[in-house]
DNA sequence: CTGCATGCAAACCGTTTGCATCCCC
DNA sequence: GGGGATGCAAACGGTTTGCATGCAG
């Protein structure tokens, strides 16, 4: 997770980097894109995905692998749990102590070399859960 | 999570329970179509993505969303978390005493209806393990 | 006879990759 | 001038979907 080695911080990363460290979201690959887009107009999808698989292997943001078929991303790397909608496919951070010790468990309890874990929670975020009222009470 | 309505058990969805069942592992969409196959020459990969789904939102069986691009489905629907390897993408079960009271914490700590919660380690199997070894010594 | 289930193939979506060009060192 | 970085577009892998046919109730 520490820095492989220094990657040059080209325009594009930079760019790519103050906008993830922006939001408190944990946008897709597809909305960074966007994002970056309105400032760099001609930048590739290609190149967003290259940096941040580059960037997330050197331990300068998280890539999350959370449910849903897409990748998202965080610029805040220390260990945290999320929740996901399962109506909207939002990511929010759950205020929740970390709870390192379970590597250990699990390590005790498997044949794997343990390197970290991630809690994901589900639910129905409160907007998707106005949304459901409204269209019962119809 | 409970059982929506009754489908009707043809016979396709019979030996995509029983396939699942029989193994202890987690297997994707593709994993299961080729054992089913073996059994049902002509059943149609479209079939199995469409069963298993059905299944899954009746609680018959369990849909991992885990990290990775492929979803994976499980025939134990009671609550147990997870390993994934790095390496190679095994996912295996982790006897870990289940945590259904996070729920209600994440539950205090934002404002969404939680519905669940899933714990996935990720680490490096004893196999893929073994294989680095190797590939060091050598 | 009607409707759900199937097999098949094409479409889809997110992601990766090959390649020519560009730019920094 | 050389090696990495970029933009672009084509390829890819997993999943979904439309449609004609089949079969159970």
């Amino acid at each position: 997770m520490q820095p492989q080695s220094e990657i040059r911080l080209t325009p594009q990363r930079q760019v790519i980097l103050e906008e993830l460290a922006k939001v408190k979201t944990h946008p897709t690959a597809n909305e960074v894109y966007d994002m970056v887009r309105k400032r760099l107009p001609r930048i590739g999808l290609g190149t967003v995905y290259r940096n941040l698989e580059l960037m997330a292997d050197n331990g300068m943001i998280l890539k999350l692998e959370v449910g849903g078929s897409q990748k998202r991303f965080d610029a805040i790397t220390n260990l945290h749990y999320h929740i996901r909608c399962t109506c909207c496919g939002k990511v929010d951070d759950i205020e929740l102590t970390a709870m390192p010790h379970l590597d250990q468990l699990a390590s005790d309890s498997s044949d794997y070399q343990v390197v970290g874990h991630h809690i994901e929670f589900s639910g129905i975020c409160a907007t998707c859960g106005e949304a459901q009222e409204k269209a019962i009470t119809n």
